[in-house]
DNA sequence: TATTGTTATACTCTATAACTATA
DNA sequence: TATAGTTATAGAGTATAACAATA
């Protein structure tokens, strides 16, 4: 195997996986202390998050986007379906597939709950200047093959 | 509440959260897969990481470095010991507190685990110029506090 | 045969809290 | 009283796999 310089990861400061991690728990937890004083949690956030960006998406399609099982998927629409914020519906052309839509009462949370991610992610950028924090966001689209 | 602009989370390329979770996803799980091989997992990893920066260190401690609940390192402990790689040892001053230390196999794991780890972040910064990995380091540990 | 979605089972991680032994 | 660590219990998320209905 190639052998690496260890200063890839140690010290931790200098390891991509380490800062991501930290990165990631701070702001997962923070949202879902945020989503918690709105009844919900950061299970459904990926779902309602995708549904806000576009409704009438399949279970398989929501999935891909939330980056989840389809099994998962299955029980958090369950879930979603109980507090009465989506709504499966037989899907167009195929009798096997399922649309997901928003429900009235979903799509009123869009605003509120966006401004509470938007604080969320702001709180951490703004540790950083404006031209330093777009380049951090074109450097993880880069780094992530998102871009 | 103060009123934000969209555009810091959508499309969702724009968004941290989402680009954190999305290199944090693809960073454990690739991981996951690398450590699998060496009959370990993504589980046992940041504990391994953690004391083979340092050994010596109390479980609080431990946890605190893991960024993980006191009683998931009790858990994750108990799984390494029967494992053999790593041991609890009492306290020099104290009689309530453990100290960790890696076994022999515990610290002949270290290299090859290492390298393993560095092969996986290396694989993300590589879409990236050298000036820009560095630049990305330095803006997360900016963003995330902990430089 | 492959795809969409549901369900069963088991395992891990997390959360709350009770418990012991020490300090 | 507070701290270090263990344990019980329950709730999520994940993984494997089997299943029904449809394509």
């Amino acid at each position: 195997m190639t052998s690496y310089a260890e200063d890839l990861i140690l010290p931790r400061h200098n390891s991509l996986g380490w800062l991501i991690a930290v990165l990631g728990k701070q702001l997962a937890e923070d949202l879902d202390q945020r989503l918690k004083t709105m009844g919900l949690n950061i299970g459904v956030w990926p779902t309602l998050f995708a549904l806000w960006e576009e409704e009438g998406l399949t279970q398989t399609e929501l999935a891909e986007r939330c980056m989840t099982a389809h099994y998962t998927t299955t029980r958090t629409l369950d879930t979603l379906e109980k507090m009465a914020l989506v709504e499966r519906r037989p899907h167009p052309t195929s009798r096997r597939a399922l649309q997901i839509y928003l429900t009235q009462q979903g799509k009123e949370l869009r605003h509120s709950v966006l401004q509470q991610a938007i604080a969320c992610n702001k709180q951490y950028l703004d540790r950083l200047s404006q031209k330093e924090a777009q380049t951090l966001i074109q450097l993880l689209n880069k780094a992530a093959g998102t871009r």
